[in-house]
DNA sequence: AGCACA
């Protein structure tokens, strides 16, 4: 038990920063071909601009573009960032992973590597962003009059006969409530219809921590956590594949606190970005 | 997306 991955202060260390706890990876100037640096993003609300997207890449250092992909499947909205190279995609990603997008709804940005790197560049002619909208086929080149060809995204957009026929009339509320300043009064007109309460549970005092290595150390996260008041106890669960762990806090409320500074951060052992925090389903049993 | 322990 005393021998595992040895630890990076690097990463390890933030003693009182919130808002940046981790200091950025040593961006790589020059990657080996092959390597990827390009970053997947989900986790977008549907009525996302493409603006938006450019707005949050472009003062990263490396950047070099980005396009937003309207997928066809629902209103899910996707978002590739390129940037020259991988440690400067890593860096970004490692910034911006799990960070509230939208405060309104407080949908939370989910930044992985992409599977493959986005073939086109930013080019003189093509605009600092790209956007690629497979909402409904029009055979009619109107709207996506900087977009030639589409490379990107082996993931399962559109798939040639494959994937349920798109509804033709779900088009038409995207930009009714694009501006909305605000979604729904409480207490006006709808009922509790949505269990949605910000990061996708109801509140509890245990948080179930996912996105994790598959060398996260239940030391490594016990350090981290146990600067935290009111941490209680943890347990990872390796269930077959990736580890998740349970963190217990006395309180929800510090709890919560845990939830919302470490959302995101990234362990030294991670090779996924960083973790994925929720409220549990239950509270940790007492033993 | 992935939520155990009794």
């Amino acid at each position: 038990m005393a021998y595992h991955q040895p630890y990076d202060p690097y990463y390890v260390y933030h003693p009182h920063s919130h808002t940046h706890p981790l200091p950025p990876p040593l961006p790589q100037f020059s990657d080996e071909p092959g390597a990827i640096n390009t970053l997947f993003v989900s986790g977008l609300p549907d009525d996302v601009k493409a603006r938006e997207i450019h707005n949050l890449f472009r003062r990263r250092p490396g950047f070099e573009s980005c396009q937003l992909k309207y997928t066809g499947r629902g209103d899910q909205v996707v978002a590739f960032a390129t940037f020259s190279s991988h440690g400067f995609a890593m860096a970004a990603m490692n910034e911006l992973n799990g960070v509230k997008f939208d405060p309104q709804t407080g949908s939370t940005l989910h930044i992985e590597l992409a599977r493959s790197n986005s073939r086109r560049k930013e080019r003189p002619g093509s605009g600092p962003y790209v956007v690629i909208d497979n909402r409904n086929q029009k055979s009619s080149k109107s709207q996506d009059d900087q977009s030639d060809e589409e490379e990107i995204d082996p993931d399962e957009a559109q798939e040639p006969g494959n994937i349920d026929s798109p509804k033709e009339n779900d088009y038409a509320k995207s930009e009714a409530d694009s501006d909305a300043d605000s979604k729904a009064p409480p207490g006006s007109g709808h009922l509790e219809k949505v269990p949605e309460g910000g990061s996708g549970a109801r509140p509890c005092s245990t948080l179930f921590i996912a996105n994790l290595g598959p060398n996260c150390t239940e030391d490594e996260l016990k350090q981290l956590l146990s600067r935290y008041p009111g941490f209680n106890i943890l347990k990872i669960r390796a269930r077959g594949g990736m580890p998740v762990a349970f963190a217990d806090f006395e309180e929800i409320e510090q709890a919560t606190d845990v939830m919302n500074d470490l959302q995101g951060n990234l362990l030294s052992s991670s090779d996924r970005g960083g973790m994925h925090i929720e409220y549990a389903r239950s509270k940790m049993r007492k033993q």
